[in-house]
DNA sequence: GCATTGAATTAACAATTGTTAAGAAATCAC
DNA sequence: GTGATTTCTTAACAATTGTTAATTCAATGC
């Protein structure tokens, strides 16, 4: 089965043909390391399912810094969610860690087989639904935990391995909410 | 207009026979100051919209403290989301601060509505896209910004005078990530 | 009214973080 | 390979936060 297939059917129970009626509007692009596949201002409507690579999405704050909050690896969607649902201008970034390979498709796709198929509707809402549990864990590790804490929360977690080898430590440092600095002291604390 | 109703169509294009639906199901409580709507542990199905009073959202953390990470007033609604989605314990507790008034329902009426109703579905993926939209944005608050100004954003946001005047400040120092002490210096520091 | 409980403030000290700057290590481009 | 750039680490200092404890203030119960 389709890696994509795969992860679509975790949410709901998309038959063969439902299924194909995306598929066939997928198409497949590759992602240079450092070039971007979501940019901020604009309204993006693509969402990308990645066969090969990662990625970092993050957010250029007032002061102009960028501001990593998320990490993605292989078999997982990226797209600027929010930029679909509400049609405004995207507030986040999503840029290329790695040579990477895509499959994309378009939200206006999706929003036609939510109208047409009560399978493809109900994966709308356990998507939304399985996004806002994760960000709400995350939001409580913030208020709850100081930075040591969360750094070995990441060092506990199934994602250790991809994020520490594959991400650059000052993005892990904005991610944990800390300086890229504090975070070297905290390596340094911890391994010693 | 029943202010529920007003809040449902916020979302979705509920007409009067399918408001009806949902209206029907509905008992009204009170709920004394100090109690729980909500308890951590439990399977909780029913969801509450305020018609009058206030209530405080807490997790107990492993250390048995409790953190408190939202507050709810009137014309809102009060529940386990996660509890109901997914059906296993609730995390969180839910307190009344203050004497309240409550209109409430099951989520098992919800979920029959979702299945017969696409209003109701739609009104279903709406509400989570609503309140990830919310989360996202406190979890970028707490990366970005340092306690002072996470206090300054509360001052100058609209629930501002609400959450001032009826929540207690240590459960507001919970919701800034921070002591009640700091919470006490930084207003120190700001009102001087 | 009075005592008691809990909430908010202030103080003092330790620990942590942010900031600025410099040096070491790794990566990239040619 | 070599130079240039970027990333990571370390150091020193300032600022902030957490912690413990004492004090003041407000609310509550009897």
């Amino acid at each position: 089965m389709h890696p994509l297939q795969t992860l679509i059917k975790q949410f709901s129970p998309i038959n063969t043909k439902e299924w194909e009626l995306l598929y066939e509007k997928c198409t497949e692009t590759t992602i240079r390391k450092g070039e971007f596949f979501i940019k901020k201002g604009r309204v993006e409507t693509r969402i990308g399912f990645i066969l090969k690579g990662c990625f970092r999405q993050f957010y250029i704050t007032p002061k102009g810094e960028e501001l990593s909050t998320y990490f993605f690896f292989e078999h997982n969607f990226i797209s600027s969610y929010i930029s679909c649902i509400t049609g405004k201008a995207s507030l986040i970034t999503i840029q290329a860690i790695e040579e990477s390979t895509l499959l994309v498709f378009n939200y206006t796709v999706l929003e036609d087989l939510f109208k047409a198929y009560p399978n493809w509707q109900l994966f709308g809402r356990k998507i939304a639904e399985y996004l806002l549990i994760g960000t709400e864990d995350r939001m409580v590790g913030l208020l709850a935990d100081n930075p040591e804490e969360r750094y070995r929360k990441l060092l506990a977690s199934t994602d250790k391995q991809k994020i520490l080898e594959r991400i650059p430590q000052q993005y892990i440092a904005n991610y944990l909410g800390i300086t890229p600095i504090s975070l070297s002291r905290i390596r340094n604390r911890i391994n010693t």
